[in-house]
DNA sequence: ATTCTAGACGTGAACGTTCACGTGAAGGTT
DNA sequence: AACCTTCACGTGAACGTTCACGTCTAGAAT
């Protein structure tokens, strides 16, 4: 019942616990006798090496936290397995913590984490403040977070291009012939709806179709929430011909509102999502969207950890994950 | 930068490591004024324990692995979130881990989690050999497993009432008058495949409607494995008026296979499946399933370890998880 | 005055590794 | 023969806690 120690596999083989570690992390002086004699004890005690107390002596863990709004939202899984597989490359573990886009809980998760002794934090979508951040990076080791824009020596940012996506997104909208189009937002701050809008402006503006802020409507990012900013919208301006929805959910919600109200989609009123979930090709009308590599934000994030974990002097430029128009039906019909 | 230790807090606060740890774990004799300038210390020097020195001593991490297949596919998130959910109360972190149904990589993970030395184990959906499973018990800590029925004093099983839920999603079909029932299955073996296979047969036999192997067709366990499932179905009987399948990706893919047919749903064919993920109502036609409550699983099985965890000696019950008839378009169009 | 008790606090060991040395033997060089 | 080098291996300390004791003081009881 009690695990074997280096210990125990040193007696049994006649050896000293230096020499054990020695032949199993394969570095230092000893005989290929020796070793092979070692290991084979190893194997028949089970013996494997406690990582606490390797972490003790070390300082590393080969453990990483991953903080995220909700591993149970359509968006994170996939990132999260993107770092899994990444780490398990290395023989890195992830500690996966949930945070419910609570600036207070992010905060608490990381310096729980801190305290858990991982090696590097992986943090996806923080509203936490910049300044707590800060603070909290001064203490701690290397962090990857996405979409926002630390100045820390220890802080590498990958940057979805939300700008551009919102951009293609718009001119998709303008191209079908559409020139009154909305957008419904996450009303929430995020540095992901700014960006977004942003590149909704930029199209709108190139394009020489005038802005109208009253075009733009807040609600929660969810499904629900894009149902009721779609019809807030339409009670605004019934004859909106297009609408570029923040997210998925939210354009989705979108399309069941049009329904609900009698406006053919896409016929009448053109939508387009954003993040190209896995449910956007499933829905009937499919949802047209942004598609936003989510299993290469993790794996690029994890790897990235891993070079800060490699190279602690070193600084990093940002990573940029590229993102891509996907055409469904609920734009081309 | 560097972190501050309890001896830090000791010195600064003029006392011994052993007071400051009464302090903190409001545990043994302290008076009230120390403890209070010890706590004082702690906070402005941003003291926090180092877990893995506590682990060391305690033999406890507050640490427990959460192995399944797929962290990304559509049923885990839930169930995951569940134990994490549950975990944190007690303060508990959760390392998540995916095996892709792959046996040895099951195994393999199990062993590097005891590595780690997490305190249990929640094993989803396990493929991996019983008698390894029971070795593996014999030398490590609480297990709660999946659907799986494992003889070990340190092993907790969690069932989803599938027979039950088999027999449900078939009576239901039957009700509706059909009695040319297919069954959708996934070809790996999974208990809970035959378990729902089993309801299916039940229902049959009950309702008297005989049965025939010819309708219960294999495959892969996705959308894809669905739409192929669905087709061979029609090659051997092209007079099917009903088809249970064993998850909602089949069923989905089903609906998919009979739409390219030319079949309509649920006028000509009535598709049920078996989860109830977010997808299934959101799809056109949306699709009929058996619920189950995945976060109820997650957040079950953690708190059955926890108990695990408190009474080492006693030994538990199972937990079964309830289903229930979700009828949508798929079948009451 | 002596002994006892309880409260408040300190000390050494232990948890299982790895790191930086230390040691001893074999063989080669001068 | 005296010395050096290399190889193969061993030893003590350290990582940061907690646990089981040990110690000291003040006051009460005898």
């Amino acid at each position: 019942m009690k695990r074997a120690t280096i210990e125990d596999v040193a007696k049994a083989a006649g050896v000293s616990r230096q020499t054990v570690s020695r032949a199993i992390n394969d570095k230092g002086e000893i005989s290929p006798e020796t070793k092979q004699r070692v290991l084979e004890v190893v194997r028949q005690l089970g013996y494997r090496p406690n990582r606490l107390a390797q972490g003790m002596v070390t300082q590393r863990t080969k453990t990483v936290g991953l903080v995220m709004p909700d591993i149970s939202n359509l968006f994170f899984p996939e990132v999260a397995r993107g770092v899994q597989d990444a780490g398990r490359e290395y023989d890195y573990n992830v500690l996966v913590c949930n945070t419910d886009d609570d600036p207070r809980e992010e905060m608490n998760t990381l310096y729980s984490l801190m305290g858990q002794w991982v090696d590097g934090i992986v943090m996806i979508s923080s509203s936490a403040d910049i300044t707590e951040l800060q603070a909290f990076c001064d203490t701690f080791g290397p962090v990857v977070i996405l979409n926002r824009d630390v100045k820390h020596t220890h802080v590498s940012s990958i940057m979805v291009e939300n700008v551009r996506g919102g951009f293609l997104a718009t001119e998709h909208l303008i191209n079908l012939g559409r020139n009154r189009i909305g957008m419904l937002v996450s009303k929430a701050y995020k540095n992901s709806r700014i960006r977004r809008v942003q590149g909704y402006r930029e199209a709108l503006q190139e394009y020489g179709i005038g802005m109208n802020d009253q075009l733009i409507v807040g609600s929660e990012p969810t499904l629900q929430g894009g149902y009721e900013a779609m019809r807030k919208l339409l009670d605004r301006d019934e004859q909106i011909s297009a609408v570029f929805a923040y997210n998925d959910l939210m354009g989705l919600g979108a399309i069941r509102a049009c329904r609900d109200l009698g406006k053919n989609v896409p016929a009448d009123i053109a939508i387009i999502g954003f993040d190209d979930i896995a449910l956007a090709a499933m829905t009937t009308p499919s949802l047209s969207s942004i598609r936003v590599d989510k299993y290469a934000i993790g794996q690029k994030a994890m790897v990235r950890l891993l070079e800060m974990l490699a190279h602690p002097e070193t600084t990093f430029d940002k990573i940029y994950i590229d993102v891509e128009l996907v055409s469904r039906e609920s734009t081309v019909g």
